[in-house]
DNA sequence: CTTGACCTTCCAGTTGCTGTAAGCTCTAGA
DNA sequence: TCTAGAGCTTACAGCAACTGGAAGGTCAAG
């Protein structure tokens, strides 16, 4: 199938999945017109790596599970433990992100919001303020 | 001060420094010499931006902050909406970040996790499976 | 006077695409 | 059979937000 249909399949754009081909993730056949050429095999491959994007995974680790996906010979091992280490990087990431949130939150309830100019969210950002310091300074 | 003093004092690596110099973000000044020359000002706003940059805020959002932080007129209310707004964000990176976690620990959970290469988590990936299907895909 | 740290510019690379331009190919209708 | 337009091709440029390296100028200490 040509390259539009593949999109349609695997819910990849058609610049995604060239792109794909480029970097050696997912390469079609060609067809004597020299349309790439997409088998079910390869729609399925796309597909894969579209959820394994979806669930954070880089691209290096897509090219990691695929090739563990094609081996016959894999440990399922391997995979978990490339699962796990993701677990665990999505779990450092949630944190700083709650950490930013809640500075955040405790300088936005300490702005006023009207027209006045004084704001302490842009004192605490250059250091000024004296409001939720301890913690972030510690 | 020269660029290293700056680097010290502010956080950021100096190749930061003169990248945020390149896109106008903190101009310093110049020597005799043609060497940056960053006077306490600078590094004040340096420091605002490498806050703003931990926090979540992009680049633009930065220039932004800058600006209002420049603005002896500015409306505490502009600040409070730009923050509030990153607010959002953040908790719907978090809700995502959750649901790829989520799925992840189900996958690995039920991933035997030995040197047969029979694998939940490559059959899940590759849509063939059943283990926790309905959800993600309703 | 030399060594080495620090500074300069410029260019390329990173990740994961996305946009655009110029041009080839295929298909359906007049 | 011709033609319009959809779909395909390549190649190059650009996005964020830096980071690395090369080649060379400058400065302070021994």
């Amino acid at each position: 199938m040509n390259i539009g249909k593949a999109s349609e399949l695997s819910g990849l754009p058609t610049k995604t999945i060239r792109y794909y081909e480029d970097i050696g993730l997912v390469q079609p056949d060609r067809g004597d017109n020299n349309y790439r050429d997409y088998s079910t095999g390869h729609v399925s491959k796309l597909q894969f790596v579209q959820r394994a994007r979806s669930l954070g995974f880089s691209i290096d680790e897509c090219r990691q599970l695929l090739a563990l996906y094609e081996d016959r010979n894999r440990a399922s091992a391997d995979v978990k433990a490339i699962a796990s280490a993701k677990i665990g990087m999505i779990e450092q990431k949630i944190i700083e992100l709650k950490a930013m949130q809640m500075t955040l939150a405790d300088l936005v309830e300490h702005c006023h919001g009207d027209n006045r100019p004084d704001c302490p969210i842009l004192k605490d950002l250059a250091g000024e303020s004296d409001v939720s310091r301890a913690g972030r300074l510690s």
